[in-house]
DNA sequence: CGATAATGATACGGCCCCGTAACGATCGGG
DNA sequence: CCCGATCGTTACGGGGCCGTATCATTATCG
């Protein structure tokens, strides 16, 4: 079940699919906001600040800001947690899959062009 | 020769070398410095600033900026072009060489682990 | 030789992100 | 009921990257 990749086709696929991000004006996220982007929409649900600047490894500052951000461009949205009010939890939104999606479309295809070696 | 992913698959891959990169302290690369790199490291030489701006749609304060950054890092390095004078010929290095195998080891250490889903 | 073009670097103002430290709000145990 | 712990946010100073405009150097062509 594992994928199998050579490492040189590993190689043109980050540059390839680098290159189309670079040139797509809409996506400006960083690193740390796709890391952060997908593991919001990857993992099960409820998100915190605090939970997910430990699964990142930064301080809870990072997170927070990278919702603000992430937010304004509609990519996910943020609600207190009734029962806790300390808590925020973090929501996916309709804007935030598509842009999921549009990645994973990014990477399928660049992988389908790939060469044998 | 194609490669087979899913969608579920790519992102999968996606978050997992994001976070693997995240949690990296050496590696600290824009996403436009990485598409610089790679282009440096895969395509054929000589790649000069105005060839790597146009390559990947950026202006050449960008690349100047780049090759600064990640001169400083020791992954690049640059030389007059000595029959043309106006020229620079950026040059690969040891250190940027291991920077790139590293992230194709990287990517394709994940890529092993993913399941069918 | 002189004017023009081309190349890469630099200056500038602006914006975003970082890490540390502090803060207000809220919860929970004694 | 209160005091400490926890949560997320904000303030602050610093640094990096951006795009536009401009610059010095070099090549080219009439």
């Amino acid at each position: 079940m594992a994928l199998e990749i050579k490492p040189s086709q590993a190689l043109k696929l980050w540059r390839q699919v680098h290159l189309d991000l670079v040139q797509d004006a809409h996506s400006d996220l960083s690193v740390r906001q796709t890391a952060i982007l997908l593991t919001i929409y990857l993992e099960l649900p409820p998100h915190t600040v605090r939970g997910l600047a430990s699964r990142l490894g930064v301080t809870k500052p990072v997170i927070t800001r990278a919702l603000d951000s992430m937010g304004k461009l509609g990519l996910v949205s943020r609600r207190r947690d009734e029962t806790d009010k300390r808590n925020v939890v973090i929501q996916r939104t309709v804007a935030g899959a598509l842009a999921v999606e549009h990645l994973a479309d990014l990477v399928t295809a660049r992988a389908r062009e790939l060469g044998p070696a």
